[in-house]
DNA sequence: ACTAAACCCTCTAGCAACAGTAAGGTAACG
DNA sequence: CGTTACCTTACTGTTGCTAGAGGGTTTAGT
């Protein structure tokens, strides 16, 4: 199978198989004759698991070590658990911080006027230290 | 006001400092007897003012534009007002997608007993297709 | 006056995770 | 044989800095 199929059947474009390919996360079979990439039915399948795990926000070398669980059939659920509960951890993280800034920036709005009058609380705030 | 002094009150480092200066954002005067960058009052209060925007989630070019917005004494509030809220949506739908992830991880993460056994529901979604 | 620490400078390269583009080889079809 | 649709490598750009090399300057101390 070349590439475009391989990249259309796991959702990913042509650009991210190859970069997958670069840095070895999914190393393709080189046709000797044409130096064209060949995925087999077993590349696709990871194909399709790393675009799954990239959804869920795991970075390229969180796949890898996902991966390598994942082709290990012997592997302890635990290690997979771990890693997934950590990775649950920083989004909690960055939820309570992103919803901090909303509110905040949330609140600036709500007192801005917004028309064609100079005075905009948004950028005092901006201006001065504030301690909130 | 040498960089360093500058980069402790405004609270950002000192490369930071000297990149804003080269991407034109706050730009130093320069000692013309050793090339030093010399910072002014001025330029503190745009370095914390910057620093405060880059917080609440701002980009550079985002910056950039609030700081001619902030400097010009007779702008609108509206246009203030419209960068804030648009920025505000895009922290919203940030907020929702991590939100789902974090639903579906934690649910992955649930269902997985997480011992030294090899079955493991997280890598199960992660190799098939699923619908939810 | 000399030296060493503590500043400052300008490069260049690198991070994530690709996307865009150029310049070119190859394959399939009519 | 020509055209279109693939494929290749290789380089650059993105965002917002950070790290490091290699070198000049200033200041404090002796």
């Amino acid at each position: 199978m070349n590439i475009s199929q391989a990249a259309k059947i796991s959702g990913l474009t042509i650009k991210t198989v190859r970069y997958y390919d670069n840095i070895g996360l999914v190393a393709a079979y080189q046709d000797p004759q044409n130096q064209y990439r060949v995925y087999s039915k077993e590349d696709i399948a990871k194909l399709q698991f790393i675009g799954r795990a990239r959804r869920f926000g795991f970075s390229i070398e969180e796949c890898r070590e996902l991966l390598s669980l994942y082709q290990d059939k012997n592997r302890p659920s635990r290690e997979v658990k771990e890693l997934t509960l950590e990775k649950l951890l920083k989004i909690d993280k960055k939820l309570e911080e992103l919803q901090n800034l909303r509110n905040q920036l949330h609140h600036l709005s709500k007192n801005c006027s917004g028309d064609d009058r100079p005075e905009c609380p948004i950028l005092d705030a901006l201006a001065k230290e504030n301690e909130a």
